[in-house]
DNA sequence: CGAATGATTGCATTCGGATGCACTGACCAC
DNA sequence: GTGGTCAGTGCATCCGAATGCAATCATTCG
């Protein structure tokens, strides 16, 4: 009922504490008669090894901590999903850490990965340059997702942005539209960046203006009136819920997507591609980027003095009806 | 750079370790500027406290682990999403765990629950009859949402799920619904089960039929068919996932809602709220829910003697366009 | 001025499990 | 029969921090 130790194991089983503590790591070297043993008196008590205690000789906990910044962007809880399952495969518990996308939340969280001893990082979220010193500390493998370290110091896993974003800009002026609207994200946002960058070197002169979101899809919805004031043939989104956001703010206006004008989103979520939606969208492929990140952790984890390998991915234009390319 | 330890600090603060380990906990008496020494040799070397060594002794790790079916409802992340939030509020870290609705997979994760010392756990996973024994052996507090434990050895949070089902039900037919088709959820659901009991009460004669869904989006996309075959007025679907799924299954096949037949989901879901899909639903208060369910598990930590509560929430119906009550 | 009071502090031990080391036997070769 | 090999085993110690207890010190009281 209580709690079960491997003493109390080792005493039913008539055998050392040693022994119980081989039985279940793997290296031990036990007699099959004692294992069994061990394991018969350790389920008639209902022994479960303490990992925690574990951890401490061991230095590992069998724990990843992500850390995504909750932006309003309904694409954070598809990554969570996928990387929960990700890392369940690779027999790691997922310790989970939301930064609010405030910076100064960011140092807090870090502060809390650092009391677990967390076999690694998965992590979403920007880091301001003077936390640097701060994460080194840690000294804990690290994995980006979507977030470039520019010294290479931590791995990375990253999907063709600014190329994406560029993309889906000729895709849209090789099918005749000549005044586009962006809707950019965050500022200080890697991505957000990254493809409006992308977004305005594809569209040269075909580029009218560009207004501010937070990749939220009321900062969308809100911003569809404004969007549309200059009659544009076309609307980039930097991410799918702002997409979705403006389509039902244009909507509600009256105007018809995709006949008066088209939209497009980014980064091919699971929202964006139901039906009523449809979006079209540059589209990142996030269960391998997912399963590259993980593999990438374990790799550090498992050979922590290789340089941390930086991963690129290709995005892929998935036309929907938004914007019938 | 690499760890750094209670011991490390107090040699440099020119304390004992002690000292140092009462300026991090709680209930230390330390003096002023022993703290101050403490506090800033700690700084000086990055030193954090190692939560799983306090954890030994303390028998408190901070942690709760959150079980979550991984059914493809697209509420779940909405669970987790809001739930990290609160556990971060009451300064908890959330350890996740997906059952992926499996059974088997339970006992797993209940193991590896076991395993990591979460100071509680909130689940809203089906737990079967035999592993009653498996869970109080874990010996930690636990609340389920949204799952009613019968032998109240558990806390719980729960929203009337059969009341809410009947007024929608009776609501349709009130509105002049007269033919009404159900989608079901899994059979060994909680809430599938007992929403379905109070649309079928509610329903009385009106009721035509029910066909079996999964929850899942796929599974309400795919039931669109057969389900209009009877020629009914109204499909009420057991949550909002499947309900979009049915409604962009009808899309597919001509069929108008509300024109030629009201949809009706059951969650309000932030995703069946969509302006393109509007759904007409009963909602649960998650974020009451799930705030509740959280304080009511501290409240089991705090006092692991007390009686754990039951605590019901009223859920309410949203009307929007799939079925204009 | 000596003793009592109370606040700090350090020592030693503890939590649960992993592991280096020395030790025991069994088995084999010579 | 003797020496050697090697698989299994237990002992003792360690991981990092918390804490009961006794020791220390300053302060206050009679």
């Amino acid at each position: 009922m209580a709690k079960v130790t491997s003493y109390d194991v080792a005493k039913r089983a008539g055998v050392s504490q040693s022994a119980v503590s081989r039985t279940f790591s793997n290296g031990g070297k036990v007699a099959a008669d004692t294992r069994a043993k061990v394991l018969a008196a350790a389920k008639a008590l209902g022994y479960q090894p303490n990992v925690l205690a574990r951890s401490l000789i061991t230095g590992q906990s069998g724990m990843v901590a992500v850390i995504v910044s909750q932006t309003s962007s309904r694409y954070y809880p598809e990554i969570v999903e996928l990387l929960a399952g990700a890392l369940e495969r690779a027999g790691k518990k997922l310790l989970l850490f939301y930064t609010d996308g405030r910076i100064d939340r960011v140092e807090a969280v870090l502060q809390e990965v650092g009391k677990y001893q967390v076999d690694g990082i998965i992590a979403t979220t920007q880091f301001a340059p003077d936390k640097r010193e701060m994460i080194r500390a840690l000294n804990r493998p690290m994995v980006l997702m979507n977030r470039l370290d520019p010294q290479g110091e931590f791995g990375s896993v990253i999907c063709e942005q600014t190329l994406g974003g560029a993309q889906l800009a000729a895709a849209l002026v090789n099918a005749g539209r000549h005044r586009v609207m962006l809707l950019s994200g965050p500022k200080d946002n890697f991505v957000a960046r990254h493809r409006l960058m992308g977004a305005m070197d594809g569209l040269g002169s075909a580029h009218l203006d560009t207004l501010a979101g937070d990749f939220s899809y009321e900062s969308g919805f809100n911003a569809a009136h404004q969007l549309v004031s200059g009659k544009p043939d076309a609307i980039m989104c930097m991410n799918d819920s702002m997409a979705m956001g403006v389509i039902d703010g244009l909507d509600r206006l009256g105007v018809d997507v995709p006949g008066q004008v088209w939209v497009t989103g980014f980064d091919g979520s699971v929202a964006g591609a139901l039906a009523r939606y449809d979006l079209t969208t540059f589209a990142q492929p996030l269960p391998d980027m997912v399963k590259d990140s993980v593999e990438l952790l374990i790799g550090q984890m498992d050979s922590p003095d290789e340089r941390p390998q930086s991963l690129v991915h290709q995005g892929s234009l998935r036309v929907g009806k938004t914007a019938p390319l």
